[in-house]
DNA sequence: ATTATTTTGTGATTTGCATCACATTGTCTA
DNA sequence: TAGACAATGTGATGCAAATCACAAAATAAT
């Protein structure tokens, strides 16, 4: 019944296409920027008419949910962001923060589009990616709803280590709220499961780095409660 | 902060769009094919070479999660189906499965494909319609994790008048077991709040047969616990 | 029709986690 | 280098909803 990457039919490919055949027309018309930490690089409910690239870094994606902000989730670069707002109304329809230093190109829909029209291998590679964003929405909001805190946290853990950082150890690129905000729980439960999981051995803990010791136990608590 | 059909930005098109043009090299490749009530149209973790496009019915989406099926969403035709996974690696990530009687075409891939690729309206339709899967998902995420079950179940007796029957009486497509992997609950208590609400004089009910009396409380219900 | 089997209704009990209420530490800034 | 403000740690309490445990309907099967 559990579901993680290895089920996931997936990888990633359409963000480094550009890179390939068309990437001439877009770097004519496209605007690299930086931002820090803390940085909105988009902002839900702003009119907008460009299709971001997340060159480098971490964001999250998040939006206003009827009693808090609720993290969709974390990314990583290469990806696309911002394509659901720019092709409908262009009003944002969620926000993305800048998680740690970050680069992304602003390119505008009107060249975004031309490109997709000409390029079908590309046009392909997004509909692959929105395709299989939509089937992990699926999936994380089952694990979500599903599992009992624990084991949502252990999966965010996990995560951390396995799709984001892709190292046992890392800073927690996200506040306790953060954390809150992105496992659907209070900042208190993650206080106390952060202590809890360090008391066990499970990961080791000083201030915001972080040590997963027994990925074993973490996947085993992702199963169980 | 309240998500609802008013904030969607979209609506839907890709699927009536194939009646247009590039409708004759469709209908000589296509397999239209009726199924009853509980019938399985697409079953997660079977191969699969085709994408479905319901034409007329209602059908639920599924999947396993981690410790139940797991109900993601009650759909209505005209839509398509399937996507995710014949884009893939044609293993269903999830399945379909007729909630009335239902009329469903089975379009190869490849043929699909080609149509894509030669209509650029067409795959930009496809693309407009992933991206407002991606966002409904968002949105139906955030609330289901957010709201109490009062809230939730209160949605999903709107979605179901407003959106899928147009109607304030309607028969329960779903039953409470359904209902309860809907919207992440038990069946008992389903069944507590189908009674209260009938008691309130929120909806009426005789068997599966609903109407909904006072559709104020309801909207109230689903802003609030 | 009559039995079997799946659905539904409703009480009593348990529980995971939110919430409240502070103490403590860490981080910015003037 | 204070002083201020934000982020964290941890106990005590409350509550929404799951679970358990059946009875009663409703459907399906023979």
């Amino acid at each position: 019944m559990e579901t993680n990457c290895k089920n996931c039919p997936f990888n990633s490919k359409a963000a480094a296409m550009l890179s390939d055949g068309s990437f001439e027309q877009l770097s004519a018309n496209h605007l690299v920027l930086k931002f820090k930490k803390g940085d909105a690089i988009i902002k839900q409910g702003m009119y907008s008419t460009n299709v971001v690239f997340l060159r480098t870094g971490l964001a999250k994606i998040h939006l206003a949910g009827p009693y808090h902000e609720q993290i969709v989730k974390l990314v990583k670069a290469p990806t696309y962001l911002g394509l659901p707002t720019t092709f409908g109304d262009k009003i944002n329809q969620y926000s993305v923060t800048a998680v740690s230093e970050v680069e992304v190109c602003f390119i505008d829909v009107e060249v975004f589009q031309t490109i997709l029209n000409e390029n079908r291998e590309f046009s392909h590679e997004i509909i692959l990616e929105l395709c299989r964003n939509e089937l992990e929405s699926f999936h994380r909001c089952a694990n979500r709803t599903q599992k009992l805190l624990r084991g949502n946290f252990a999966d965010a853990l996990l995560e951390f280590s396995d799709r984001i950082f892709m190292s046992d150890t890392f800073v927690l690129p996200l506040s306790q709220v953060e954390l809150a905000n992105l496992v659907d729980t209070s900042r208190e439960s993650i206080s106390r499961l952060l202590s809890e999981f360090d008391k066990d051995g499970i990961i080791g803990m000083k201030g915001k780095q972080i040590e997963i010791l027994d990925k074993k136990s973490l996947k085993l608590i992702s199963q169980n409660g």
